[in-house]
RNA sequence: GCGCCCGUAGCUCAGCAGGAUAGAGCACCAGAUUCCUAAUCUGGGGGCCAUGGGUUCGAAUCCCGUCGGGCGCGCCA
C-alpha cells in the first residue's frame, strides 16, 4: 500500500469506482464512460451520511437511463462493501454512504501509526518541481510588498513536496541590471561618507536608505580611500558585487525570519557571463522566433523621447501577447525579458515542472514567458515543459485606515522584519495564508499589532496546545493514550475523526490547486470541532477526556486527542507555523 | 483604448476542479467556568452571492455583456 492509499477516502474513491467497472462487467452500464466527473466527498450537511457521490448524476445520461435509476442499481452493488453500512438514494440522485463506526475508528488508529506522514501522499509521483518565489530584486532589505508571495511560494513548495514532488524552492537574483548599477553608486556615496566626506544629502535617484551605511563602512575598512577620487569606471563592478552580497545575505536574514529557506540562489549576471542567453538567442533564431524588427511606439502613453529601432523581438504575438519582446536594448544588453527567457530555459532543464510566483504587477509579461518557455522547452519535438505563474495580488498597506505609500527610491518602506518583530513569524504567515493568493489584500498594520492576538492562528495553535496540556495532565493521574479500546468513543467523538480524515484529500486538493490557504481553513474547522467537544466536559463529566476512575476511557479519549493534535500539527507544518505545546 | 485579477453579511474573508437549506471570524445582542487554563463554548439578528443574459437535471462557482475596484500595458525591472 502506497502513501497515497492510505486514508478513508481515497479508499471508497476507489470503492465507487469499483462498483462502476463491475456494473459495466455485468452489461448494467455500457463501457468506456467517462467517470472522471464521479465525486466521491462528505456531504456539506453531515446528517446526509459520511461520503457521498454523484455518479448516478453525471453517468445517467451519457448511459441513456435516469439518475434515481442507475443509482438504484448502484446503491445495491455499493451494499457489498462490508464497511458501508447503509447508502441511500437522496435528492436528485446523491448517493449518501455510512460507514461503520470501526472503519472510522480505523482511520484513528492509522493517523497513529502515519504519525507526521498522515496526509502526505506521492500524489506527485517524484516529479522535479522547480518553485521560483521572492526573487526580490538585491536592492534593499525585504519589506513588506515581498511578505505574501514569499510565504505564499513557501508554503506551496512545501505542499508540494509533501505530496509526492522533489521541489527546487529557488531565488533568482537580478543582479545585472541598471538597478545595481544605481546601487552600486548608491553605496559609494556611503563608502565616501564613511572615509568622513561631507556627501551631504544622498543625490535624487538614489537609494537613500540607512542600510547602506554598514555597507558604505566595510568598503571604507576593506579599500581605505583608493576609491575615493577613482572614476566610476574603476569601482562600479566592485562595488556592485560587494553591495549585492551584502544585500543578500540581510534578505537571506529577512527571510529567515519567516522561517524562509531557499534551496538555490541563481544569479542573473552569471547567467548572462555564461553564455547561456546567446545560446537561446541562437535557437530561437533558428526556429524563427526571432527576428530583428522595430516595434511601434507604445499605445495609451505618450513618449517625448520614443525612438523607434531595429532590435532582435521574440515573436510572442504568436503566443496572444499583443506585441513582439525585445530580448536586447539599443546599447547592446539583454533586456530583463531576454535573460529572464534563458533563465527559465535553463531550469526547465533539471526540472519536471516550473512554478513561479509573482507579484501581480507583473502580470503583463506572463503571456511572453510561457510562450518562450513552451517555445523553447518543445525543442526536440516533445511535449513542453509544465509550466505555471501563480500570480499573488498585492497587499495594501495601511496604517490606521491610511494607505502608506512605499517607495525603495524615497527610503520610506514597512520592512518585513520590523512587522515579524512586532507580531512574530506565525501570526504574519498564518494572515498571509487565510486568503486566497488571486484576491487583493488590506494589511493594516496597526491593526494587525493590536489584533494579533485575536488572529486565528492562536485559535489552531491553542487547540493543539490543549491537547499537549491535557495529555500531561493525563500522564500525571496515570492515564495514557492508548488504542485498546476504541469503541468506547461515540458519536460526538467519531464525529471529530471524521473531520481529521479529510486532512489527506484537503492537502492533495490544495496541493493540485496550488492554494495553500485551504489548508490554513481546514485546520481552523478542525480545531472549532476540537474545541467544542472539549466544552462538551464543562456541562457533561462524563465527556471529558480525563475521565476520573476511568483509566480505559481517559485512555481512548486522550488516544482520539492526540490524533486530533497530531493532524493539527501536520497541517501547521505545512504553512510554517510553530504548534507549541504551551502558549 | 487593450490585457490580467477581484466584486459573497456592517467589516475581513471562505465556499472544497457545478451539487442538497450560502458559511466562518470580527463587531452587536443574550447566555455558559465550585469541574481538564474562558486565548474556549452555546444561542440570536444580519445576504436579490454587483448586475443582465446564456449553458444544464442543478450556477456564488462555467461562458458572454454591463457596472464598480485593483494591477499592468517602455529598449524600466
Amino acid at each position: 500500500m502506497t502513501l497515497g492509499q492510505m486514508n478513508l477516502h481515497a479508499d471508497f474513491a476507489r470503492v465507487i469506482d469499483a462498483a462502476l467497472g463491475a456494473l459495466e462487467t455485468a452489461g448494467t452500464l455500457p463501457g468506456g464512460l467517462n467517470r472522471g466527473a464521479v465525486t466521491c466527498e462528505p456531504p456539506r450537511d453531515p446528517s446526509h451520511g459520511d461520503l457521498s457521490t454523484n455518479a448516478a448524476m453525471v453517468l445517467a445520461k451519457p448511459a441513456g437511463t435516469n439518475p434515481r435509476a442507475l443509482a438504484a442499481v448502484l446503491v445495491a452493488e455499493l451494499e457489498k462493501e462490508p464497511r458501508v453500512v447503509s447508502a441511500e438514494i437522496a435528492g436528485p440522485g446523491f448517493i449518501n454512504l455510512r460507514l461503520t463506526d470501526d472503519s472510522w475508528r480505523g482511520e484513528l488508529a492509522l493517523i497513529a501509526t502515519a504519525g507526521a506522514d498522515y496526509g502526505r501522499s506521492d500524489m506527485g509521483g517524484g516529479k522535479v518541481v522547480n518553485v521560483e518565489y521572492v526573487s526580490a530584486n538585491p536592492t534593499g532589505p525585504m519589506h513588506m510588498g515581498h511578505c505574501r508571495g514569499a510565504v505564499v511560494g513557501d508554503a506551496l513548495a512545501d505542499l508540494l513536496a509533501y505530496s509526492g514532488h522533489k521541489v527546487i524552492k529557488e531565488y533568482y537574483v537580478n543582479d545585472a541590471g541598471a538597478q545595481v548599477d544605481v546601487l552600486a553608486r548608491s553605496v559609494h556615496i556611503r563608502y565616501l561618507e564613511a572615509l568622513g566626506r561631507d556627501v551631504g544629502a544622498i543625490p535624487e535617484g538614489l537609494y537613500p536608505g540607512d542600510y547602506l551605511v554598514p555597507v558604505g563602512q566595510a568598503l571604507a575598512a576593506e579599500f581605505g580611500d583608493k576609491y575615493a577620487d577613482a572614476p566610476e569606471a574603476d569601482w562600479l563592478i566592485t562595488f556592485r558585487t560587494k553591495a549585492v552580497a551584502a544585500m543578500m545575505d540581510m534578505i537571506r536574514d529577512d527571510l529567515a525570519t519567516l522561517g524562509i529557506r531557499h534551496d538555490l540562489f541563481s544569479s542573473e549576471a552569471q547567467l548572462q557571463a555564461s553564455g547561456k542567453v546567446d545560446e537561446a538567442e541562437s535557437w530561437l533564431r533558428a526556429h524563427d522566433l526571432v527576428y530583428d524588427g522595430v516595434l511601434e511606439a507604445p499605445k495609451g502613453k505618450t513618449l517625448e523621447d520614443w525612438e523607434a529601432v531595429e532590435l532582435p523581438l521574440f515573436r510572442s504575438t504568436r503566443f496572444g501577447d499583443d506585441q513582439d519582446r525585445p530580448i536586447k536594448k539599443s546599447n547592446g544588453a539583454w533586456t530583463y525579458f531576454g535573460a529572464d527567457l534563458a533563465y527559465h530555459f535553463q531550469k526547465a532543464q533539471n526540472a519536471d515542472a516550473l512554478v513561479d510566483i509573482w507579484g501581480a504587477d507583473h502580470a503583463g509579461t506572463v503571456k511572453r514567458i510561457k510562450a518562450a518557455v513552451a517555445a523553447l522547452t518543445s525543442a526536440d519535438g516533445g511535449t513542453a515543459k509544465p509550466f505555471e505563474v501563480k500570480l499573488v495580488q498585492m497587499v495594501q498597506l495601511l496604517r490606521d485606515g491610511e494607505p502608506v505609500k512605499m517607495s525603495k527610491r524615497s527610503g520610506n518602506f514597512v520592512t518585513l522584519s520590523d512587522v515579524v518583530d512586532e507580531v512574530g513569524k506565525d501570526v504574519v504567515r498564518f494572515t498571509m495564508l487565510t486568503r486566497k493568493p488571486d484576491a487583493q489584500m488590506d494589511f493594516d498594520f496597526a491593526k494587525v499589532v493590536e489584533a494579533s492576538k485575536d488572529n486565528p492562528v492562536f485559535y489552531v495553535q491553542y487547540a493543539h496546545a490543549r491537547i499537549c496540556r491535557n495529555i500531561r495532565k493525563g500522564a500525571d493521574e496515570g492515564f495514557v493514550p492508548s488504542s485498546e479500546n476504541l469503541s468506547l468513543l461515540g458519536e460526538e467523538e467519531l464525529a471529530l475523526v471524521k473531520l481529521a480524515a479529510q486532512f489527506p484529500r484537503m492537502v492533495e486538493a490544495a496541493a493540485v490547486a496550488r492554494e495553500p490557504h485551504r489548508i490554513a481553513f481546514f485546520l481552523h474547522d478542525l480545531a472549532s470541532a476540537f474545541h467544542s467537544f472539549y466544552n462538551l466536559g464543562n456541562d457533561r463529566p462524563e465527556k471529558r477526556f480525563i475521565v476520573a476512575q476511568d483509566p480505559v476511557m481517559s485512555g481512548a479519549r486522550l488516544f482520539l486527542a492526540q490524533q486530533i493534535g497530531q493532524v493539527i500539527k501536520n497541517g501547521l507544518a505545512l504553512l510554517g507555523v510553530e504548534a507549541a505545546s504551551e502558549l
